[in-house]
DNA sequence: AAAGTTTACTAAACACCGTATATTTACAGT
DNA sequence: ACTGTAAATATACGGTGTTTAGTAAACTTT
């Protein structure tokens, strides 16, 4: 058998690698992710996926796309289940929507931060516009926080002008707000992320708290620290 | 030829084989380590390493293990170089030391708290003891504060018993000090790891700051938000 | 000094992997 | 019916970690 006939083949086949493919990553990991593996579950030889993908990164990258965007839409959704003038509440919800898309899926998270597949790099220009939307739910309200005369933000480092073109992209994308709104943002991503990372890779339990109630406490600090009275 | 006589073999070919496998690492990258590869370099067959490491794993382990004992080592380095008794200028430079190290070893930082070895998972009662103590300059100074009465530490979450044990033997290696010292530290592990993960993966500049400013402004606001006034 | 044992390696093979090339056949358009 | 293209297979290449068997050098014991 060369061609299976039309009724044999897999419809949307490109769409059954990634399932396949989310699949094994769900339970073997990411780093066991194998085009051959996909293949073979789906009863097909390996060389046909490249009929949908040039190569391996160009599925990994499709992959890491998808993760972004479900990883984006839990914190909209996080965010979007609360007034938009309960800042501090969303804010405190959308940190604990970021915990729990981690923990639903570990092996996604560890695809997007980590670098689970020798050799693969990711693509900034292909993967940023999801990437930045993802932090997007953040960036809102963190912005709503400053027009609200509630954000603290003193002194910030400034942009340097060797990235002005690359933030200017990007803010395509995660929206087009005031600097230290993107700022503030920057830095509480890199505190929910430090601390989820370190959870998953399992480093928290043996230093003393229970993952949840230490990221709740962080989050109240960075509430503390961020966040001041209007007056 | 099947056994070379001693005056040809390789003098501790246990280093060697550790040497090139570091020399590798930081011209391809980790996930790029192979054994086959070490085994040519040192022009002898890849089994043969399996005289030295049970297997790949045992190999990066003992990496690992290296990594960790070096990067404490900049940590206590940095931490001595200034009186004990100045213990925020301390608690900065070990932060500085901390992004430092990354910096200059970034694959070395990827080792440890990536997962860039397809399938590897580091046997964590057999890396614990050097991965505590990486962390010990850090602590020894959080621990500090607190005795002079200038750690703001409330409320913190408390340990789960499930990890009692696990947190003994930490404490074993990192320094047995106050429960409240190890959370602070925990914490502040968490920021720092956090913004230094997200710059070595790329992720900062985009964002608007340089790496550099943006962690010291980090660094700032976690003195500001642990340590306060001895009063 | 001889004999036996252990050590440190090689050679060959197995089962994987991603990928390139050539080939075949099913189908669509003319 | 003929032709061209699309979608798959078959085969092969060079890479990986690892296992097994074999061998010679070096050491230990007698």
């Amino acid at each position: 058998m060369v061609r299976p006939t039309l009724k044999k083949q897999i419809p949307n086949l490109q769409e059954a690698i990634k399932e396949t493919a989310w699949k094994q990553i769900a339970e073997f990991g990411a780093t066991a992710l194998s085009l051959r593996a996909i293949a073979r579950e789906l009863k097909i030889t390996a060389p046909a996926i490249y009929n949908y993908f040039p190569d391996r990164d160009a599925l990994v990258t499709a992959l890491i796309i998808e993760a972004y965007a479900s990883f984006g839409d839990y914190q909209l959704v996080a965010r979007d289940s609360l007034p938009r003038e309960k800042m501090a509440e969303r804010l405190y919800a959308i940190g604990i929507a970021y915990r729990q898309w981690a923990i639903d899926f570990p092996q996604r998270y560890q695809l997007i931060f980590g670098t689970p597949i020798p050799g693969y790099q990711a693509p900034k220009m292909e993967v940023m516009p999801t990437a930045a939307r993802s932090l997007s739910a953040l960036v809102s309200v963190i912005d709503d926080l400053r027009v609200a005369n509630m954000l603290q933000a003193e002194n910030f480092p400034p942009v340097q002008p060797a990235f002005e073109e690359h933030f200017r992209i990007w803010k395509t994308y995660a929206g087009d707000y005031d600097i230290s709104s993107l700022s503030v943002s920057m830095l509480v991503w890199s505190r929910v992320h430090g601390l989820v990372s370190l959870e998953l890779a399992g480093n928290i339990p043996p230093h003393g708290a229970d993952g949840a109630a230490l990221y709740r406490y962080e989050l109240n600090l960075i509430t503390k620290q961020f966040i001041k009275e209007n007056k």
